[in-house]
DNA sequence: CTGTTAGCGCTTTCAC
DNA sequence: GTGAAAGCGCTAACAG
């Protein structure tokens, strides 16, 4: 592979000379330097070598990002059609995506390997949790990075998230509207903090239309297709006309369970019972019948995040920069007018 | 950041010194030398810096991987969760994966500039076909790869696949076992080579067990759900008693829109028809009926491709190696002995 | 305008 | 056993 002192050689110049070319677009190299120098390039094909180019500036235009090893019996919601739209936003900003994968139960030790050594310019984390230690960690050693999700609403730090909120009171009107005002909830376990914004949602919905809030429609389980099963077998269990004539389901994997409970039951999907999804997993259009649900809004969330990570890496600027993504409520056929 | 300097200065011997303690584990360095350098590491908690390594090998150990972009409308059959095996393989032998994009009609110019600024050691091929155009131009440039799915017969490089003719062969074969005679095909187009492969396990059944081939039940379509709407569509267009009694279907995606239209024409799939699918994708096992399917085997590839790659990296080994994967029935609940 | 030179942090002969 | 020094390929003062 040809290097700068080939290209040196073949023109005629300096190898300080070729750099400058190739670096300071406006230099004060003359037109006929530049010229051969070019030409020599070409001629040779020469490509500066990047490793050499990362130990003088000391960075790797590498990002880091963690793959979540996703349970056999689960469905990554986002993560995956995610990861596409990160590598191309990076790639756009001169970056490229290093994937690593760590023990779920021990994060840290692989993160500060990939500081120790340099690997890394910077993190993008996904799949944030309360009082995530990974954030703590990087705070803590200064190191760039911004999290797809949210965490503790008292730390401070550069994320960028669907507005869960907007999409649950979104979807939450659209049954509204349809007539329903017996409105269930499958929602997840108090500890999430994204299950707790896009619950706030279903409140917010059930305010704005004086919908009075029911207990007995609010339904806490896994992330889980059985959790959606035990959803609606809750519910099955009130008397007739105080069952839900609709469901907010948390995520996709949940609405499936209650999909696939109700059919059990012999309740229709969009005629007896109205249903709504979120995450749009791939498959949700191809469910029978196909699946009301909020889209995440995957490709403007990883453009999103390499845009506050420029401004980490660049400015600098410690400045906890946010963005808040609105999702789009997907209209299927699980979802029908409230028919008394 | 501490660098091998810090540590001689703080150890009181020179660069070297460090550099073996570092490397050679057995090298002459005196117990007490060692010692003291091991010791000087610790207190000032150094880690080498890998671009400085890496300039100094000409090696990166970093494998590009490049994203297939997948439509919105299709589901990646294996793709996502293979990556993070694939990632896993790849830090167990002392790589990272580093992933990129490209323009589906144009990959190579990509490919190409990785390899000019030598920012990767070699690549990971998926999503491989006929006449691939990557496999041609990596071999040209003789640079490190191997491949996740074969390509043309005559073509001799490193690959790993999974054995899709004794997948299907196994699938169909499970059907004779349960009384079926009249068994669906739905195949890919000719063109596709693993759909060639897959096809031909379903022949190897029926000759096995001489069944003699209906061509009426080789139906040949898209990756599409509509694929298997068709292809089912067609077969009910058949006369009653030359229907097939049971279908395996070339990947989920259309055994699922099989199940769909099956659903439409009241024929309950498990019970008037049984169904098996090809990849297991996450959703398979909560469709109603669960899918009984064919599973790639992806963990065990990833390792494999690895493996490959070792050898082709180490040995320089030019020798193509591949590997054929068996994969595994999974029967659910969508296949069921043939009641007359 | 262009060339000389000093590193970036590390590994590895080659002396001592 | 250990250290001096060259050099991986490149950038960027600093001279001239």
């Amino acid at each position: 592979m040809p290097t700068i002192k080939d290209v040196a050689r073949e023109a005629g110049v300096s190898i300080a000379t070729v750099s400058y070319v190739l670096n300071k677009k406006d230099t004060f190299v003359s037109q006929e330097t530049r010229r051969q120098v070019l030409e020599a390039i070409e001629r040779i094909g020469y490509t500066p070598n990047i490793t050499a180019r990362n130990l003088k500036s000391s960075r790797t235009r590498l990002i880091g990002y963690a793959w979540h090893e996703v349970p056999n019996d689960q469905v990554n919601p986002v993560l995956d059609r995610f990861t596409y739209y990160l590598a191309q936003a990076a790639e756009a900003a001169g970056y490229h995506i290093l994937t690593f994968t760590h023990p779920t139960d021990d994060p840290l030790p692989v993160y500060n390997d990939m500081i120790r050594t340099q690997r890394v310019d910077a993190f993008v984390l996904a799949g944030t949790v309360r009082d995530d230690a990974r954030i703590r960690f990087l705070q803590e050693a200064d190191f760039p990075f911004v999290s797809f999700g949210r965490s503790n609403p008292d730390w401070d730090f550069p994320w960028v998230d669907t507005d869960g909120r907007q999409g649950v009171r979104e979807a939450t009107e659209y049954l509204i509207g349809l007539g329903h005002r017996r409105i269930g909830m499958a929602a997840w376990p108090e500890e999430s903090i994204s299950g707790s914004f896009r619950l706030q949602g279903y409140f917010d919905a059930l305010d704005a239309a004086d919908v009075p809030f029911d207990p007995a429609y609010l339904v806490r389980g896994k992330h889980s297709e059985q959790a959606g099963r035990d959803a609606l077998a809750y519910w099955c269990s009130l008397p007739r006309d105080e069952q839900p004539t609709a469901i907010v389901a948390i995520t996709d994997l949940v609405a499936i369970g209650i999909m696939n409970e109700a059919e059990r039951r012999g309740i229709v999907i969009g005629r007896d019972l109205s249903l709504i999804g979120y995450d749009d997993v791939p498959m949700s259009q191809y469910l029978r019948p196909a699946l009301t649900t909020v889209q995440q809004p995957i490709l403007e969330i990883g453009q999103a995040l390499m845009r506050l990570l420029q401004m980490v890496l660049i400015q600098n600027s410690s400045a906890a920069e946010h963005a808040l993504i609105s999702p789009r409520l997907i209209i299927r056929d699980s979802t029908g007018a409230l028919c008394r």
